[in-house]
DNA sequence: TCCTGATCTGGGAGCGCTCACACTACGCAG
DNA sequence: CTGCGTAGTGTGAGCGCTCCCAGATCAGGA
């Protein structure tokens, strides 16, 4: 039994009779054979890893539940395809240098960039590398060079602006998330669609991160500003969940006085009180339909179309 | 220049002449030439890589913010020492096998095992291996085959105990998490240290999962069993976040009816109201302890001694 | 002067695979 | 009977490193 032949057998047994495969396949089972995934790879040249690239400081990795829901979802999409995710951090300088270093040694086969911020220098090298990379919302500034796949972010936002305005509100504001991330921009521009000609710039607060902290903050210069609202779009669950704790501090109720819409759906959204009305991202499907570009990519397939998932309203009690 | 000479310089450079030196270095920096990460694994049998492998099914992992800032400071701890992480999921039986065939197929260094329950084959499978491994808390079953690192489940639960009963409560409760878990069972231990022959079989509900759900379940059927306890100590900060909704819902005051104490001092500790007293498990150590002991595992060292973290009373509003 | 040990360099061997190509065997059409 | 295409097998080469040994150079002591 020569090498070539093992070799064709654990790769899928193209022109391996059928006595070959048997032997190869019982040998295999009894000597409990594993190949050895290094010098696969040296042969290849295909690592069979894909970077995980998280560009954001560590306040919101550890608050913020849509990071998480998409590390899984990559995980287990790379996982069914027989490959694995390496977590890398790029959120202080060094590490920014430690993950172009990683990426230039060709440890992985492509690059999974999640929460850039305009002006990111890693999407420019990324994309300049050759590196194959799908970014998870739209990279600011690189829109045409680097795949990209999304929510609806502003047709969302739009469905939740009605939603408030059918709801009877007079004056609807909005907390919008930081204006250098696309998911920021992308929803004051859906709040803006419907409120239209009737939009006061007193009525936009844009939070300085996407935290807790910062919505709480955020609500309590909009209640400053707009004594008389009665309705707020905040762009994101957790930092609608600091504007709750904003207004409760303010005495005015949800929804009484006050109606919240936030945006995610994620699990912040039924763990307080009220319950959150919002607008479902499809984050498991984000994650899914990253990796198939990715390995799309990999595979050297020309699509550039980035893709947008659509998103949904979910009306709860806050509203 | 010979192979040999540059390999030398790009590990350390011993024997090397210090022109030689610079001249690699220079040319190093010139042609932005990275070591192929493949070769140097082929060649040292070393991966440079360490497996991070969470046993839990899907709710937990999205929910439970510990993991995430577990695997942050391990994501660190490694990336400080040049090593990556990588995340292996091995809550159902395939991913399982997925797993098993990974760690076989040596592909990684090490291994790091979190959130293990009482039984898990993958404990058993991972320390007859040989590769080294440790856990995040006591491995349950493997106590003394598997290195491991822990807070101090039970002082911080007899911290909790005695901190309610010195706020004067008469009846402290307790909804304990589960009892395949480690800790599950310290906490609840930490609980009977304290409460000692007073106990009573219907003061504790074991919940059958850390989630806000199960902890929501697990107080209500508490609330029934005893209606007039006037104090719970709850295993987790999101159990707790979960007894908060029970509590509101049958009309009790927190801490006026009920006083509440959690335990992680997790970020859903501030983020519900009122704010909950709890107990800190220094997470970012333990994640750091794990690298070092898995580090030191590797190298050979033979210490056994699994390490054990103080845990810090933080007293809020709800006691 | 010669020997010894320390420092430094070069190159062969080998890590465990895959790939490409040469080769055999065999069936079938011309 | 010859030629040709196809299924299957074996083998050399090479992926890009590190390890190790042989050899060169040089300083210092016998």
């Amino acid at each position: 039994m020569s090498r070539g032949t093992v070799s064709r057998v654990l790769n899928g047994g193209r022109y391996v009779s059928t006595a070959a495969l048997a032997a190869v396949q019982r040998a295999v089972v009894e000597t409990g054979y594993v190949a050895n995934s290094s010098a696969r790879s040296l042969a290849t040249s295909r690592s069979g890893a894909v970077a995980f690239v998280l560009t954001e400081p560590q306040e919101r990795l550890f608050e913020d539940p849509n990071f998480h829901v998409l590390l899984r979802s990559c995980t287990q999409a790379l996982a069914e395809r027989d490959l694995v995710l390496m977590l890398l951090l790029a959120g202080s300088a060094a590490e920014h240098q430690r993950v172009l270093r990683f990426l230039r040694g060709r440890h992985v086969d492509g690059m999974l960039l999640v929460s850039t911020h305009l002006g990111d220098p890693l999407v420019a090298e990324a994309s300049r590398s050759g590196l194959p990379v799908v970014a998870a919302g739209r990279p600011l500034g690189h829109e045409h060079d680097v795949r990209s796949v999304a929510a609806d972010d502003r047709g969302g936002a739009r469905a939740m602006v009605e939603h408030l305005v059918a709801r009877g509100r007079r004056r609807v504001t909005t907390v919008a998330g930081p204006q250098d991330t696309s998911g920021g921009v992308e929803r004051l521009a859906g709040y803006f669609d419907v409120v239209g000609r009737r939009a006061r710039a007193v009525d936009v607060v844009a939070a300085d991160g996407w935290t807790h902290a910062a919505g709480e903050r955020a609500m309590a210069r909009l209640l400053e500003q707009v004594p008389d609202l009665d309705a707020v779009f905040v762009a994101s669950d957790l930092m609608a969940s600091g504007a709750l704790a904003a207004l409760r501090r303010a005495g005015r109720e949800v929804p009484g006085d006050v109606a919240v819409g936030g945006f995610d759906d994620s699990r912040v959204a039924v763990q307080v009180d009220p319950p959150l009305t919002t607008v479902r991202q499809p984050l498991v499907e984000v994650g899914r339909r990253m990796v198939d570009l990715l390995l799309a990519q990999i595979a050297g397939e020309a699509e550039v179309e980035p893709a947008v998932l659509p998103t949904e309203l979910v009306v709860r009690a806050s509203t």
